[in-house]
RNA sequence: GGGCCCGUAGCUCAGCCCGGUAGAGCAGGCGGCUCUUAACCGCAAGAUCAGGGGUUCGAAUCCCCUCGGGCCCGCCA
């Protein structure tokens, strides 16, 4: 692939933008003011009979032109703008200033233009603005992807999102209802009185989580330092502080590789929530994934997983006993009863590779995947995970052996994370000793710190945690993450 | 990191099995057309066939290596 620099295509557009300039015409003007949607111009067709042409005053619109249809002395435009398109029509006996025969020769798709005329509605029937003037707006001196079948080339989709995004109305939707999303999310915590916080991505020992982190360097501090690997620390640190209701949504990073469902930066949102339990943190999260899954249903009203979605998502989502549903899947009794070398034994022959020195939890975890997880397709809480599997939960009330725990799972997918938070400094300081000790999770450093704020005393609390990105993906039922990330991670060009 | 597959014009694809020196559509150029919408009609142009090496009289095509990508596995609560 040759650069577009190079190409014969661009040497001619340069020539028109000359051309532009000799004539006066300037290819990059400041701004277009007074332009509407094109939506609007639509909406005034709409009590226009075919052949029509509005009365009213002149209206603005400004976008890309998409195709470019001349029939001799007259031409169809297709222009495209953020809220869809509308055709332009061009008269040779209706454009003002300058002369048809110079606009349309210096025109190409892709260019960025303004034109300013009278809703109408051609015979056959399509909403259209009859121009009077159009001006350009930006000259594009490269040529845009093809016009019928866009950009399918993956490589391309992905290193220039710009340009998919430019010629696939689809991704343009997609990644409109991502952001409409986020927002709703947002909206969601604000109403249950969460403050939204931020919190430092650089620190010294990335924790709260087992992931291999990224490593930088402070030239100031002359240290070396971590990007962080998830939000907890921090936001149980501000429960301490006496903040009661926190959340944070933001980036975090992990140094793995990158699949179907897993990005090596991906976007989090973790909440915590003063004085309630596991069983609180269950009812908000069902109650924000039955608001989400209506909003999503909205916002991509083109694509089935949407609409289904406030279908499959309905009050009371199922609940699940981790060790009931794993054992009953796998005909296997009394998990929790079998020693390490019993449970690894157990997960080879479910086909998982596990390290050896792995903790317990590890393997049950391995297990739970191959046995629970693909059949949960329609919302589950699974509940009261065994302690070896989670750190950073308190112990359950009632379950020996047991953490006060739920993982949210839809359509096969982990959509949330949640515990009844531990508090009791002691007994984290001994949980981080222990998985320091069973290896296998060796990226687990101790933060010394954060056991030393527990001793200040942290109200009990809920929280949770949840990829947006796989909500996201659950919600529209994206192939991959990297259909709902604008710029996945790329190798750099060679 | 391992296995399999893919890379041909700016874009979308054919040609590769079975070796004979590259073909179309869109976009672009020139000409025609004042209601088209993947507009249409005519003419001309556009390609280090990802890169490098090998086999061969001859390689887009067969073999090897490198680069980039996709899928599966591993890693990844």
């Amino acid at each position: 692939m040759s650069d577009p620099e190079e190409s014969h295509l661009v040497q001619e557009r340069r020539q028109k933008v000359d051309r532009l300039r000799d004539r006066g015409v300037e290819p990059y003007p400041w701004s277009f003011p007074d332009r509407v949607p094109s939506t609007t111009v639509v909406d005034r067709c709409r009590s226009l009979t075919p052949g029509a042409t509005a009365s009213g005053p002149d209206a603005r619109v400004a976008g890309r032109i998409r195709t470019i249809r001349q029939h001799g002395r007259s031409a169809f435009l297709d222009l495209e703008d953020q809220a869809g398109g509308l055709q332009l029509f061009l008269r040779v006996d209706e454009l003002e200033e300058p002369a048809y025969s110079e606009w349309l020769a210096d025109l190409d798709p892709g260019d960025i233009v303004g034109a300013e005329g009278s809703p109408m509605v051609t015979r056959r029937g399509e909403p259209s603005l009859l121009v009077r003037q159009l001006t350009m707006l930006a000259k594009a001196i490269a040529p845009p992807p093809e016009k019928f079948h866009g950009l399918r080339d993956a490589e391309l989709r992905i290193r220039r999102r710009y340009l998919d995004l430019l010629s696939s109305p689809e991704t343009r939707a997609r990644f409109r209802a991502r952001s409409l999303l986020v927002r709703e999310i947002r909206h969601f915590f604000d109403e249950h009185d969460f403050l939204e916080v931020e919190t430092p991505i650089l620190g010294a020992v990335a924790s709260g989580a087992a992931a291999e982190p990224f490593g930088t360097r402070s030239t100031y501090l002359d240290e070396d330092l971590q990007l962080r690997i998830s939000l907890e620390l921090p936001l149980k640190r501000l429960l301490v502080g006496g903040m009661e209701r926190v959340y944070e949504l933001g980036r975090i990073f992990r140094n793995e590789d990158l699949d179907v469902t897993h990005s090596p930066e991906f976007s989090m949102l973790e909440a915590y929530w003063a004085y309630t339990d596991y069983t609180d943190m269950r009812r908000l999260m069902e109650a924000m994934y039955l608001r989400l899954a209506r909003r999503i249903a909205d916002l991509l009203p083109e694509v089935p997983a949407a609409v289904e979605a406030p279908t499959l998502f309905q009050s009371p989502f199922a609940v699940v006993d981790f060790v009931e549903a794993l054992e009953e899947r796998s005909g296997i009794p009394g998990l929790l009863d079998k020693g390490r070398d019993e449970l690894r034994a157990l997960a080879r022959t479910a086909g998982a590779t596990v390290p050896d020195a792995s903790p317990p939890g590890k393997f049950l975890d391995k297990l739970f995947e191959h046995y629970v997880e693909p059949s949960l397709t329609r919302p589950t809480f699974v509940v009261d995970h065994p302690l070896s599997t989670t750190p950073l939960a308190k112990h359950h009330r009632s379950k020996p052996g047991r953490v006060e725990r739920f993982e949210l799972y839809c359509r096969g997918v982990e959509l949330a994370n949640a515990y009844s938070e531990l508090n009791d400094p002691d007994e984290q300081a001994r949980r981080f000793e222990e998985q320091l000790a069973a290896k296998g999770t060796d990226h687990y450093a101790i933060d010394r710190d954060f056991i030393e704020a527990l001793q200040y005393g942290m109200p009990p609390a809920s929280g949770v945690g949840f990829g947006i990105d796989r909500a996201f993906m659950a919600l529209t039922g994206a192939a991959s993450i990297k259909e709902v990330i604008l710029f996945p991670p790329v190798r750099s060009r060679p």
